[in-house]
DNA sequence: ATAGAATCGGAACGAGCGACCCGTTTGCTG
DNA sequence: CAGCAAACGGGTCGCTCGTTCCGATTCTAT
């Protein structure tokens, strides 16, 4: 049911529906999914039955606070669309999105579950943001400002890494003024330039498997299990290093 | 206690001790730190509590799985560091790495939880894996191969950020084959070469907000809550969408 | 004002997991 | 072979968290 539609709910309903929301999402861009239902309900001021009259599911009230912000996303990318300029434009916007989703640990969730395919915040939604993204991508390689051999999927997954990465900087107790770093270093990759790796064209030899600490290709095992190491002096080397293991 | 000290223990202690060791490593690598400590068990066929006889808590045997694995890149990368041809090693060695560990749901935990400052799988483990690395990134750097203006920290969270974007790219159901399409990407941005951003001359304005809509710098409030869109445009905006929000 | 219905809120439930303990079994040693 | 100490393992406890339920409360239409 639409929002507007709000003569149909008491006003204490009203109310309380909208403290949920704004508790969920502080809750959410703090801690992530992560956070007790318990907790956003005493924040919200209220107890955890009224949360469940509202939102069926606490996964449906993620979806409720983190689907906005998508779409918040979304919209800019389609303003940004009709731009002139689609290069800068396209690298500010990547960086934007990273840097306003890296302080909100409810989207690095939301992203990083919908890149392993086990999380749609909406039906849509995601799709809406990688169709508007699309456009700035293409205007952008149109215009020679980012290489040819990338595609959404790439990007989508791009911006998942970069949400890491920004995290595990932040984390080193590095100084502050190096947020968007690794930004800046994602985007010097998508440039166009000469002699850059084609990507289309990397080797493939991802079918067999390969010895674990050399990184070689390994013959196909027939015999039982599968080989792990690609001769005499790498299985020697890793069970070197087995036999100096500490017990913890 | 070392492990070559194999007196001290009953002969059965120690077959079970290697099986517990064994079935973690799997347990591990296949569905990371969340694996219930009783399916390690139930995979070596012993009991739970013969797992807590043999070590102290969850958290130490993954340790005990786990830091055998960064020894062996810490080896490995030793060794490499004698090579000649410093930079095609450098980045043979880092794609190494990601595919291996990118296989293993185990490393990926560590690695995260490590840049994160949450854990540190051994006193003194990722410090040797970090000076070793270093040693390979100076000597590419020295070669020309490797821009000038990345440090041991970057690498680092590089390294997290590659894991995080194979796995999203993996999940999206495109063809195996593009198993190390996100880390070639990255290479590429650390090759030195003209006209890539100054990563240490990074604008700075990191202090102030930034507006969630279009992220242009905010102005500091003084007056009561802190201000989150730049403007009426982006207020209304980030309004527009969010009476559009539907119910879960 | 009042009746009735919608809503509230927190107690209670159940599932899942980590940690621990103790009766039983097993291997080592004299 | 016998005795004992060490090891085994499953049963249990406590905790957290999502979810449900129901008596108490509040709102609104008449």
């Amino acid at each position: 049911m639409l929002e507007g539609d709000v003569t149909r709910f008491r006003a204490d309903a009203r109310r309380n529906r909208a403290l949920v929301l704004q508790a969920a999402r502080f809750a959410f861009e703090e801690q992530g999914l992560g956070v007790p239902l318990g907790e956003i309900a005493r924040r919200a001021g209220v107890g955890a039955g009224t949360v469940y009259r509202h939102f069926p599911s606490k996964e449906a009230l993620f979806r409720a606070t983190v689907v906005e912000r998508i779409e918040l996303f979304t919209d800019t990318a389609r303003d940004l669309a009709e731009s002139p300029d689609p290069g800068p434009v396209f690298f500010r916007f990547l960086s934007s999105v990273v840097r306003l989703a890296s302080r909100n640990k409810a989207l690095c969730d939301a992203l990083e579950a919908a890149g392993a395919g086990r999380f749609e915040p909406s039906p849509g939604v995601g799709q809406d943001f990688d169709d508007a993204l699309e456009v700035l991508l293409s205007r952008a390689q149109e215009a020679g400002a980012v290489r040819q051999d990338v595609g959404i999927a790439d990007l989508r997954a791009l911006l998942v890494g970069c949400l890491s990465m920004e995290r595990a900087r932040a984390g080193t107790g590095t100084e502050a003024g190096d947020q968007g770093r690794m930004t800046a270093l994602m985007c010097d990759a998508l440039r166009s330039r000469q002699g850059v790796t084609k990507l289309d064209d990397l080797p493939g030899n991802r079918n067999g498997s390969q010895c674990e600490v050399c990184g070689a290709a390994l013959a196909t095992a027939r015999t039982g299990r599968p080989a792990r190491y690609c001769g005499g002096a790498c299985r020697q080397k890793a069970h070197r290093v087995r036999g100096r293991t500490r017990q913890g």
